[in-house]
DNA sequence: GGGTGCATGTAATGGGTTACATGATTCT
DNA sequence: AGAATCATGTAACCCATTACATGCACCC
């Protein structure tokens, strides 16, 4: 969490940031801001100034320590811990056979149409991130991580076309099978 | 969860057959699975028998009733709602630059490695079921399961590559830097 | 006066993991 | 005797989301 104190910022300010740059890959609520900056005033990993400007609602504007900084430094340093995938949809096809084949067709649709989103989403940001921040020096990083999108996206629409293909084969074998039942 | 009643079988059963078939997409806890069963029972979606082979420790055996079935299809009815992405090492990227290239490379590295890793992974059990269970008429499905982990572990792989080249650029240019400040 | 945006917070709830506790059997 | 595997379960805890509560300011 502590991470996003690059720049002082408000936690509503937070919030907004995060929706607008990794959002695409990390979210908080409020309910999970708000308590953490307290917790890391508490043990002295960010200062805070309330704030009160003109026609403006109070606010704290909290900035990193020195600390703090460190500690977000040793976490950067922390080996990555893969998190347990949980995906929702992998599970529907896996059980797939107890439904229609529609049904499974819609699900990949639908997540087709969410991965093209993300594509073309990705394009538009790259191409912002490189027109407004053109010279930021990290600028490198953040394409990295709109680049990482790229090509997951890319990937799981390629295997969405695949699949739906599969799935209109498996449609028209069916079809066989049943008529080879009237037949008999 | 009720959807792994598709055989008749225990808790502990259910633990071990996650792991070595949707393993890679979805995981269970015992302190998950062994209330949730209660609950399940005490809702009428499946029934257990209390078993005692010679042996072997007592198990209940668990089995889905009509309902159960009933609200399985229900639920893989349902649209599949999309989870919020947590990708941490998109994160440690994102604020790569208040550590030192070599931390990020060495990140990106192991997580190269996990791909490559799953990529092989995946297509040894491609042909495993392929060969086991050759005539199964689930096969279709489970392959798309593994197909979609081929096609994202080949995507995130190229990634790496690409990710690792621009750091090595990076490196080189920041290199230069360094050598014209010495030169002021 | 009412909607919208800025701003902070708490409480309830849910989802899930880890660790612990227990006990039988089988293999070495 | 001790380790490994089979087997069931509970309690503590953590992380996170949702909903709720509040209030100011600005514009229509």
């Amino acid at each position: 969490m502590g991470l996003l104190s690059l720049g002082p910022m408000s936690g509503y300010q937070m919030r907004q940031l995060i929706d607008e740059s990794i959002g695409n890959f990390w979210t908080e609520s409020y309910g999970q801001i708000y308590p953490t900056l307290k917790r890391l005033a508490a043990e002295g990993m960010v200062t805070f100034i309330t704030e009160q400007a003109e026609g403006r609602a109070e606010r704290k504007v909290y900035a990193l320590t020195a600390a703090g900084r460190e500690r977000l430094r040793d976490w950067l340093n922390l080996p990555v811990h893969e998190r347990v995938p949980r995906n929702e949809l992998l599970l529907k096809l896996f059980f797939g056979s107890l439904v229609s084949l529609d049904v499974l067709v819609r699900h990949v649709e639908s997540f087709h149409a969410v991965q093209q989103a993300r594509l073309q989403q990705y394009t538009a940001t790259a191409e912002e991130l490189n027109h407004r921040h053109g010279k930021h020096p990290d600028l490198p990083y953040w394409l990295m991580t709109v680049n990482y999108g790229l090509h997951e996206a890319g990937a799981l629409s390629v295997w969405c076309d695949e699949t739906l293909a599969q799935c209109r084969e498996l449609k028209k074998r069916k079809g066989l099978q049943v008529v080879k039942k009237a037949n008999k």
